[in-house]
DNA sequence: TTGTAAGCGTTATCAC
DNA sequence: GTGATAACGCTTACAA
């Protein structure tokens, strides 16, 4: 079967194969009747441009990579979702890979999409300063969204952290908790870094106890959220726990459920991210939540600025913070009414 | 700044472009030296050959298409998940593409992908006959994964969903529910459609009540699941709810929610698809699970042969039913029980 | 073992 | 308006 080019069309139509490439892009310098024709005959033979021949002339692609580190976290998906969305509406198209958490494979990503001469590259980064000269070798417009890569400048589209933890920790401390377990994502990437930051900060602000326990290092994944949780609750007696996204926090949610202890009775629990049912948990998860669909969005209409030849300026995106009712009091703080 | 083509490492390394080539193919008929001289050549100037001319060229891509209807779907995504990870090991990379339940949608990236050359598509259908010719106008070697397309033969990866809704249907008889609402897919899609009459059949064999407002169509979506359970909730007076799929369960138990009524207690109910917290949901939720990843995996295993020239047998899954706690008795067998 | 040269399908630059 | 024609960067006969 072999494939229909544009000779092909040309040849149908009548015309020489410069003035059918002219009439399929809708060039102005044609005649209404030519390009009707030319039309009709790449319709009647089902003419599929070669965009590997068109990209090799043209040198431009129409295609935007995207890499997540994880598409199968909601989070991402959404990340990935408006990204699609925006590009579409820009007449670009999207390659989306998917690094799975491992530097390795993002450097992979990043070299195959280079090979594939992407227009532009939309990252949620990980991993260490040498992928920031990987990527600046391979000379490509970037935006960061969610993350942000140490040691290469691009606009960036992110989530306002620092906020995000200090209100879930202040949220904590009103309800007279002192003692709260942390759920930190790894420090690599920028995200775990400045909620860990922030959830020091806050602490320290707010006089909370610091003992070590109450930290845990996760890498964002389910598992990880298990197992510190379990054995934080064993450890470290933590009056309340705060996960650093939402696989951590099911993660948390389901050590609980077997060591027989509940949210908003037993243990306050705040989530971060949003997860389809953390309304429909018992109890329902109070968290901060951000803005994953319009944050793939936004980074791709700064993409698009940066492909017009503009500067874009980086966004920071408000969070919410979402009250349901995995929030009770600290033990404490009801021995103390008792009292009074 | 200027692209390193082969041309440079080829003149760096001191050789002609088409020994750089084969040396950089790994080709047997290239000497020790000038192999390790035209990499280093490569690594040096950063060298990213251009994916565009290699397959305009050699008509092929390496790439493989995946369309699926909704990505932010867990259910796609795990599919998508698999189908990557799979593709990589045969050293293919995929292009993913989000029909967003949208057949015009999905006609576009079929378009597009058939543009980009890809070497076979890996596709979640929807849709009717008219897309099957434009399918098969592509030419494009295609494996069916989750859905397949009426009018078009191509090898398939799906799962026993005759076998799914049975389980669920009598498992409910079983609990003395006659009175079963089953939320339905569309009737657009092979899954919805094979649910349905599953349902159906189920339902007479064992003699269930067959009020036609026990049964409402939605579109696989959490929106339509929430609608369709409020509705039938408040007019079918069913004793037990069957969702085909998991994001009509969400919606479905967030109207129950909201007309407050507890699974397991008030209303039986059972869910397709697993989610991730519906273990964790009060109660947890008895459902039919599915085998995404390995459905996506399977997929481009199949596809890999169906490239390699081999005509492979379609695959059919088993599903599990994993019994929580979410179904109760009937409310007259509690009646029957009481007056015995 | 290596080099030369043709050509993949398209678009851009010329002329006409 | 339209048609030759040259290039884009690579692979692969074929020749050396």
């Amino acid at each position: 079967m072999r494939r229909v080019t544009l000779r092909d069309v040309a040849a149908e139509a009548g015309v020489s194969p410069a003035t059918a490439s002219r009439a399929l892009q809708g060039s102005a310098l044609v005649s209404e009747e030519t390009l009707t024709q030319v039309r009709e005959a790449a319709r009647r033979l089902d003419y599929h441009p070669n965009a590997a021949a068109q990209s090799l002339r043209s040198a431009r692609t129409g295609t935007i990579g995207v890499i997540v580190p994880d598409i199968r976290n909601p989070f991402f998906a959404e990340i990935a979702h408006g990204a699609e969305r925006a590009a579409r509406e820009h007449g670009l198209s999207t390659l989306l890979t998917n690094a799975e958490d491992d530097p390795v494979q993002q450097r992979q990503y990043i070299d195959l999409l280079a090979s594939r001469r992407i227009d532009g590259l939309l990252l949620a980064p990980q991993g260490a300063t040498a992928d920031a000269t990987l990527l600046r070798r391979t000379g490509l417009p970037v935006v960061f969204v969610d993350r942000v890569l140490d040691g290469f400048e691009a606009p960036s589209v992110t989530s306002d952290n620092e906020g995000g933890i200090l209100r879930a920790v202040e949220t904590l401390a009103a309800h007279g908790h002192t003692r709260i377990g942390y759920l930190s994502g790894p420090l690599s990437t920028s995200t775990g870094l400045q909620r860990h930051h922030a959830f020091l900060t806050a602490r320290e602000r707010l006089g909370l106890n610091a003992d070590p326990s109450l930290i845990g290092f996760g890498n964002f994944q389910e598992r990880s959220g298990d197992a510190i949780a379990t054995q934080m609750l064993q450890e470290g007696h933590p009056t309340a726990l705060l996960a650093s996204d939402s696989l951590m926090t099911l993660g948390a949610l389901r050590a609980m459920r077997r060591l027989r202890l509940r949210a908003g009775r037993d243990l306050a629990m705040i989530g971060y991210d949003d997860f389809e049912t953390f309304e429909l948990t018992t109890p329902p998860i109070t968290c901060v939540i951000q803005q994953p669909e319009r944050m793939g969005q936004l980074g791709i209409d700064l993409l698009w600025s940066l492909l017009c030849g503009t500067t874009p300026e980086s966004i920071q995106l408000p969070v919410t913070f979402v009250s349901r009712e995995s929030v009770c009091d600290a033990p404490h703080t009801h021995l103390r009414e008792e009292l009074s």
